[in-house]
DNA sequence: TTGAAAGCGCTAACAG
DNA sequence: CTGTTAGCGCTTTCAA
């Protein structure tokens, strides 16, 4: 293995100038400079970045807990974090985490002194661990628990609503895919809620339909959801999604029963992934600015200092399954 | 921070005893293996992976490399690898790489001198970075290059022609994706060709249609395939698509142009996702073991030394998508 | 402007 | 069965 040893004995000087070249860092005289950069070429030398690390206390890696690994959400999200970490010289990780095994992967992530966690799932780790990865100054950020990010879907839903009421409806349905403890404190349902009563639609604890996402996945909930809705007898003019995924399975199952969208029943989603372009037909559903979110978590892990709140409103895509 | 110094002093033992006790190698007397377990539980120890690396000569993440991350194919290989490398005490990181990034991507992962890397893209980096990655003990498994890993969708692609041709059926159209260039060593294209003639099919180079995936995205690829199909005035039995989302994207068109599956034509994918139940109708497709693949690629990862060659063979799953 | 030396936390001979 | 010692490749004082 080539080290920086072997770079600075073919360029003559120490190891400590090798350093202060590659790092930018600290004087050196233009000629040394020179001299070092032709051995790394030379040597094609490549730094060692676990060495690296190991002085610096943190790996250079992003860890990322998702609890749906079906969800392409999430691959955009991963997929624009990317290549906001690599600008930095960061790289992302992506895990998929469910109650059971939550403790064991921030463990593993602890052990590798990743530089921060992104949780978006919906569970978090237990106390001594977050006072661990305080400790160590991991940075941790907990999407659900809202800490620093807020995803505000109200505006969006406000507009779908207003669409419904131009057009004489007033009965929607919501599928919370999650279970009532989980979707509690969800900006989406009480956004959904809040519309309800403000706008004056018809309130019916049946509209609600509560799943257990994320045990099992999106699409199924989505459909059984549907199912469920059809099979209490409980017609709506439209059924607002807790995402595209949820809102495809429940698309797939209106499709199947004869339901005609939109003219029978609107759908709506959420977080606007690229397929639901592709639906049929396709699926209207809110941007929440997959870019942008991705971005805010990268910066946030890089400059912790300036611990601001991030806020993100949704907007509405209107799509040919909204009527 | 608590490091093995502080194990060891609380219990009264040397550091190399602590090592012996958490790595479960070498003689340790009953008595201190409880002191030490007692200490690591009480201080909340969690060993330095970093510095363990550090000796190893190896990080103990797997890097994953795919050319596009709206392919929810990739999300259920990363998901299957994941379980099986933490298992291993391994980690999974997904890269994005293009034609303009690989070796800078490349590069990055040398530097963290990760244990392995996967290369699902069919872009391969510099020929030098393969010799540094050869003298550092990187294995790297090219998945396009077709190395050690053989997907054979032959058997599949031949079940889809005896369908036909019992149906009277003999004009298929393949939608390629990628350029003539990427596609031509493809074994679904091969296959394509070999039952072409077997079968005593149409042949008609109007039938397959290339692309400029993976530089544009898999649905808009489909969607203008079909559409160059049809302004071709090629009328088509069945359509064959790389893969899934490809397919997804073709009926999506077809479905815009009034065209009427099965009836009118029929679409087979490749790879079945998870999604590919969700369309409409649903997709038929080519099963070819993402579980068995993901296992494949860790183990291989793991004891290079068995460089067996590890072949999978497509099984076709029917759907409505296919008369 | 440069170099020597200590140390990051762990593993792996080697000696007892 | 246990402890001492010498690194892994890099960064960072501190002197020169």
């Amino acid at each position: 293995m080539i080290t920086r040893k072997d770079v600075a004995e073919l360029a003559g000087v120490s190891k400590t100038t090798v350093t202060r070249v590659l790092s930018g860092r600290g004087y050196v005289s233009e000629e040394n400079r020179k001299k070092v950069k032709a051995a790394v070429e030379k040597l094609n030398y490549i730094p060692n970045m676990i060495a690296k690390n190991l002085n610096q206390k943190f790996s250079n890696i992003v860890a990322v807990l998702v609890e749906d690994l079906t969800n392409q959400y999430y691959l955009q999200i991963i997929s624009a974090m990317n290549s906001e970490a690599m600008r930095a010289g960061m790289m992302v990780s992506l895990f998929s985490v469910n109650k059971n095994n939550i403790n064991s992967v921030i463990e593993n992530l602890i052990a590798n002194r990743v530089r921060g966690i992104v949780n978006l799932a919906l569970y978090t780790c237990d106390k001594r661990y977050i006072d661990i990865l305080k400790n160590l100054g991991i940075f941790l950020i907990n999407i659900e628990g809202g800490n620093a990010l807020i995803l505000n879907y109200e505006s969006g839903i406000i507009e779908v609503f207003e669409r419904l009421r131009q057009c004489g409806k007033k009965r929607v349905a919501f599928l919370a895919g999650l279970s009532k403890d989980f979707i509690a404190n969800d900006n989406r349902y009480l956004s959904y809620n809040k519309c309800v009563d403000a706008f004056g639609f018809v309130r019916d604890d049946g509209y609600i339909i509560y799943g257990n996402y994320p045990e099992e996945d999106a699409f199924s909930v989505g459909r059984k959801s549907v199912r469920e809705l059809l099979a209490a007898g409980k017609s709506v003019d439209c059924v607002l999604c807790l995402n595209d995924v949820v809102a495809i399975g429940a698309l797939h199952e209106l499709w199947k029963q004869g339901v005609r969208i939109p003219d029978d029943v609107s759908v709506v989603g959420c977080d606007n992934i690229l397929m639901s372009s592709y639906t049929t037909p396709p699926l209207a559903s809110f941007d929440i600015g997959i870019e942008q979110q991705a971005h805010a978590f990268i910066e946030s892990m890089l400059s912790p200092e300036k611990q601001q709140d991030y806020v993100f409103n949704a907007r509405l895509v209107v799509r040919e399954s909204l009527i």
